[in-house]
DNA sequence: TCTGAAAATGGACCTTT
DNA sequence: AAAGGTCCATTTTCAGA
């Protein structure tokens, strides 16, 4: 599953998390490799799919979703094909950023983000309310997002 | 807050979003408009801050962090400097992804990631059990990942 | 690791609204 | 003025020696 990384490759990846503009010959310079190096490397990485994507982050706020709501969820049933459903209508819905399906007191743990209360309000109907397999959910609004992304530590070794 | 877009910027962040690799040029053709207007739109949108940053998101699996976890934090109090210290200190924690102080039943609401549930067990210790501003917490472990980023919905409007 | 070709970015400048 | 288009210089990527 996990594949073999020397530190070259680390310090690649925690910078291209970080950010995924730096020029190649700058990444080389900070991780003391040739610009031709660090090309390489990074296309291995992208095609063993340890990096899946590049991607834009976009400042919520600025395109006028400024709530962010954690939403758990527990079903009436587990069986295979109810849940998978489910997770196939959270994961088309655009508004859902994560959805996770887990272990524990709930059933699904979901990262949605809104205009304002009343599109939440919305969703809620069309995604719970209209939903025989919820048996109940619950909501926890947003005040501050602390954090926000989708980082992986890299641990340099000592190899 | 929000800043005024038109749905040539709404289809770029669109794409962007999705894959921030796709050349301008390219892009032109997609949103039908010249390479070096995409270029100057582009531009725009990230000094004005839409686009917040650009970023290679990595498969957490094949950098050995395979678990993904959500935790539920009560604290004690919330006294402001004693939830700043908190915000801080998991703002700092590499493996806490996301972190939203949040109104409802739980003070906050973490997403980490860990390479097995020995070093959970090792964070939770760090994070919750040597803190005594935490009341309590509950974990909730991911079986699947159904839906991970962090795109934000550009509805088109029909200006 | 170096060199050079191809591709992509980004500025200059002109035109339209 | 504001924004689009074309053209050209510069920068970056990426393959071959």
């Amino acid at each position: 599953m996990a594949v073999n990384l020397d530190n070259f490759d680390r310090k690649l990846l925690a910078e291209v998390q970080r950010d995924a503009q730096v020029p190649q010959n700058e990444l080389g310079a900070r991780v003391h490799l040739s610009t031709a190096a660090v090309n390489r490397r990074l296309r291995r990485l992208a095609e063993e799919g340890v990096i899946d994507r590049y991607c834009a982050v976009l400042a919520p706020e600025k395109v006028d979703y400024p709530l962010t709501i954690v939403t758990t969820v527990e079903v009436e049933s587990e069986q295979i094909d109810l849940i998978d459903a489910m997770k196939r209508t959270f994961a088309q819905c655009p508004q859902i950023q994560q959805c996770y399906y887990v272990a524990g007191e709930w059933d699904f743990v979901l990262i949605l983000t809104a205009r304002n209360m009343e599109q939440y309000n919305e969703l809620t109907r069309e995604l719970f309310f209209s939903n025989n397999n919820v048996k109940r959910f619950k909501t926890l609004v947003s005040m501050s997002r602390v954090k926000a992304g989708m980082s992986v530590p890299v641990d340099l070794s000592d190899e």
